[in-house]
DNA sequence: ATGCATGAGCC
DNA sequence: GCTCATGCATA
């Protein structure tokens, strides 16, 4: 049981492994999907001009779709994009939560085609099979259990609805992790906790944080039975950072883009940003958030 | 609930 | 420059 070293200043999910995320059920068609990316190493030179092509391609459909849609052009400057952070840490107080770790497996621009075999190596693959008992001690060990794609979703969904009998916010269950004094565990923001919910996280982000959140929503209930037995005790009771946005005709012709090539080079996310007029690294964002969004659970269609 | 962004760690 | 975890701002 507890194959991960879990525990480390914070949780680092797949310690040594070199790369992988679906651990064993639909490893199959997760490796499947990547090895349809396209982008071997080599590719910049022998497909430069088939890239061109598809390029182009996408480039005819997104003009078409811009000028189909309606006869409104630019909006507003989508360039407007502001960097305008102070860099003073502000929110800081209380923001030195789990730092990230990744491992950070790399599959650089080309998809290995091991992904496989990989599992090979997989840390808990072994016995799947007894998923119903659970023993999973609560402590933070990660058991098979808490690699299935089922019974995480399934614990999200009782999360949430233990979250809200508590009467108690996606922010303040962020806020109150910090009280759980669990070493390298510091709060979390609405937005996470939100994404746990309705898992829009990685696979390996809601393996790591499900036992957090199990170990929170454990206490409080703990803290309310408490609550309820002696009533009479506890009773009573710098510049901000400015989002871009990406009009409507410019976003479809991004995702234009990004049905042809989730992966533009350099030059191209540059020559792509001249077209749609918006900033060079507004697209390079654009396209890093386009493909951890293609990672979420929820779209990972596999199970 | 979700879009755009930052920063860490790695190549 | 990328991935990944995460967050601020906002619809």
């Amino acid at each position: 049981m507890m194959s991960m070293n879990s525990k480390q200043p914070h949780f680092a999910m797949h310690p040594t492994l070199p790369e992988h995320k679906y651990p064993s059920l639909h490893s199959s068609s997760e490796a499947i999907r990547r090895a349809c990316l396209p982008t071997p190493p080599l590719q910049s030179n022998l497909f430069a001009s088939l890239d061109e092509t598809l390029l182009a391609r996408a480039e005819a459909l997104a003009a078409v779709d811009i000028a189909v849609s309606q006869g409104k052009s630019h909006p507003f400057k989508p360039d407007a994009t502001y960097h305008t952070m102070n860099s003073v840490p502000c929110t800081s107080t209380s923001t030195v939560p789990l730092a990230h770790h990744h491992h950070h497996h790399h599959h650089h621009q080309a998809l290995e085609p091991g992904d496989l075999l990989d599992h090979i190596s997989s840390p808990s693959l072994a016995l799947m099979a007894g998923a119903g008992g659970a023993g999973a001690a609560g402590g933070g060990g990660v058991c098979d259990s808490d690699t299935d794609p089922r019974e995480l979703e399934a614990f999200a969904e009782r999360f949430k609805q233990r979250r809200i009998k508590l009467g108690v916010t996606q922010a303040d269950v962020g806020s109150a992790l910090a009280n759980l004094k669990i070493p390298g565990v510091g709060s979390l923001s609405q937005s996470t906790i939100c994404r746990f919910e309705s898992l829009t996280l990685s696979h390996n982000n809601m393996i790591a944080l499900k036992p957090i959140l199990q170990a929170w929503l454990e206490e409080a209930e703990g803290a309310q039975r408490e609550k309820m037995n002696k009533p009479e005790l506890f009773n009573g009771g710098e510049k901000k950072r400015k989002r871009t946005s990406i009009a409507a005709p410019e976003k479809r012709s991004l995702e234009a883009y990004f049905a042809v090539q989730p992966r533009p080079s350099s030059e191209k996310i540059a020559a792509i940003a001249e077209k749609l007029d918006l900033k060079k690294n507004v697209v390079r964002v654009w396209f890093c958030n386009q493909r951890q969004k293609q990672k979420r659970m929820k779209f990972s269609a596999t199970y």
